[in-house]
Formats: C-alpha cells, sequence, structure tokens
DNA sequence: GCCAACGTTGGC
DNA sequence: GCCAACGTTGGC
C-alpha cells in the first residue's frame, strides 16, 4: 500500500511540539477536531502508517516543525462523550459517534522548521492545501510536497 | 434548499 | 487584537 502524507495543525499554546515530546512513547491522541471535512479524513482516509507534517498555527511565524507517524486509524474520540470535557458533544451518541480520532508518533524534529512564508514562495508547494484553504486543521499532503518540505527542513 | 446570521480559525 | 475567509446553524 503506497504510504499517504498528512498535515496536521496544532496551536503550541494548547498541544505543541514541546508536548508530544513529553508525552509517553511521544504518541498522542489526535482528538478535538470538530470539522466535517477534517473529520471525514480521520475516519475514512488516515491509515497507520501514514506520515504527518506536525503544524504550529497562530504564532509568529506559523511553520512545520517535525514529522510524525500515524500508529492508530480513526477511532471515536473519546472527549466527545466526557461532559468534563471542552470537547464534550452531547449530541453525539456512542452507537453513532460524531467526531473521530488518530493516534499519532512523533517521528523528527525538523532541524530548519519551515514557515508559511518560506511555503509559500517554495515553487512546487503553491497548491498545498495550507495555501489554498487555510483554515483546515486536518489536510491531505502530495508526494512530492512531502519531498519539498523535509529538504527544506534539513 | 436557500441564505442570513453567527461563530471560529488563523495570518498578520 | 483585528478581521477576512469560511464553516455551521436555523428560520423560512
Amino acid at each position: 500500500m503506497a504510504q499517504r502524507y498528512w498535515l496536521m495543525k496544532s496551536d503550541p499554546d494548547t498541544f505543541g511540539l514541546k508536548h508530544l515530546k513529553r508525552s509517553r512513547d511521544q504518541t498522542t491522541c489526535w482528538d478535538g477536531v470538530r470539522n466535517y471535512s477534517a473529520r471525514n479524513l480521520l475516519r475514512d482516509q488516515i491509515q497507520k502508517g501514514d506520515a504527518v507534517l506536525f503544524y504550529h498555527s497562530q504564532l509568529k511565524p506559523p511553520e512545520v516543525v517535525a514529522t510524525a507517524m500515524v500508529v492508530r486509524a480513526g477511532y471515536p474520540d473519546p472527549t466527545q462523550f466526557n461532559p468534563k470535557e471542552p470537547y464534550f458533544d452531547s449530541e453525539s451518541a456512542r452507537d453513532a459517534p460524531r467526531w473521530y480520532a488518530v493516534d499519532i508518533q512523533l517521528d523528527a524534529e525538523l532541524a530548519n522548521p519551515v514557515t508559511l512564508s518560506r511555503i509559500k514562495e517554495t515553487p512546487g508547494l503553491e497548491n498545498m492545501v495550507l495555501v489554498r484553504r487555510s483554515r483546515l486543521s486536518v489536510q491531505p499532503v502530495t508526494s512530492e510536497e512531502w519531498k519539498i518540505i523535509l529538504r527544506l527542513g534539513r
């Protein structure tokens, strides 16, 4: 099976690279996604073994900081059922979960984080979803885009 | 099923 | 902190 590539955004104040590095086995549940397009990717497309660009949004500057690996494919996001969670969704039923999560494990930190402005000015990256449809928090990346980003990040 | 109002994301 | 883009909700 062809390996596939994704980009996942995180707010470093909430859960960034430093949190991922401190997590057990440097693995975390990628939960809290509450957007249907992103949900569909988590539920239907993203497979164990797929590779992930770990992106810090909302910061100065926003940038790709690391690569990660999907270690568990889509499963119901546990936070949707917990009333104590900010991501609790009272409308979601256990036998018909609305939201999904995957588990990802840190692979490698980029020696040189690749900023959004660099991505925007690099030929071959102009069609990245990150550039064209910036709000999607989980998005597909082509193998060509993956190679270019990793080269820039070395 | 349309679309206005509203809420959120995220770059700047 | 502002605000543009755009996703979601809900009245009709």
